[in-house]
DNA sequence: GACCTGACGCCCC
DNA sequence: AGGGGCGCCAGGT
């Protein structure tokens, strides 16, 4: 067999994606942060840009959705601009106790929180 | 209807 | 080891 295909968005409705990244990110505990790609991996869907493309809808979502707490691989802060004002998303983290330095994570490895550490699906 | 961009990330040079 | 290119999928121009 070939390379296990990563199923595509198109072969489920975008508003379940949608939902499946809203309810990862929800999942997220306070004081962690995770990244595009590890949600994109966790549920095998599209990719990282579609994470965040979804993310750019949770606006719609009057939802509490902890998007603050999803930063790229590197852990910097490139949702920033998307938020209410381009500060909203460091003072958020600062105030869970996420040490941000010029827009970027510290300890972005520690801090990392993979979905797959989810016990109870 | 084609092209480019975007809250990204891996592979290749 | 750092930088650039390509893939990913949808939306806007």
């Amino acid at each position: 067999m070939t390379t296990e295909k990563r199923t595509s968005v198109k072969d489920v409705k975008n508003d379940h994606y949608f939902q499946k990244v809203f309810d990862v990110t929800c999942m997220i505990p306070p004081g962690r942060v995770s990244t595009y790609g590890a949600i994109a991996d966790f549920l095998a869907l599209g990719s990282a840009r579609m994470v965040g493309w979804a993310l750019n809808n949770c606006h719609s979502a009057d939802s509490q959705i902890p998007a603050h707490r999803v930063v790229n691989r590197k852990g910097e802060l490139s949702g920033r601009r998307h938020f209410s004002t381009p500060t909203i998303m460091e003072e958020k983290l600062k105030n869970e106790g996420v040490e941000i330095q010029d827009n970027v994570v510290v300890h972005m490895q520690e801090l990392f929180w993979h979905p797959r550490e989810m016990k109870e699906y």
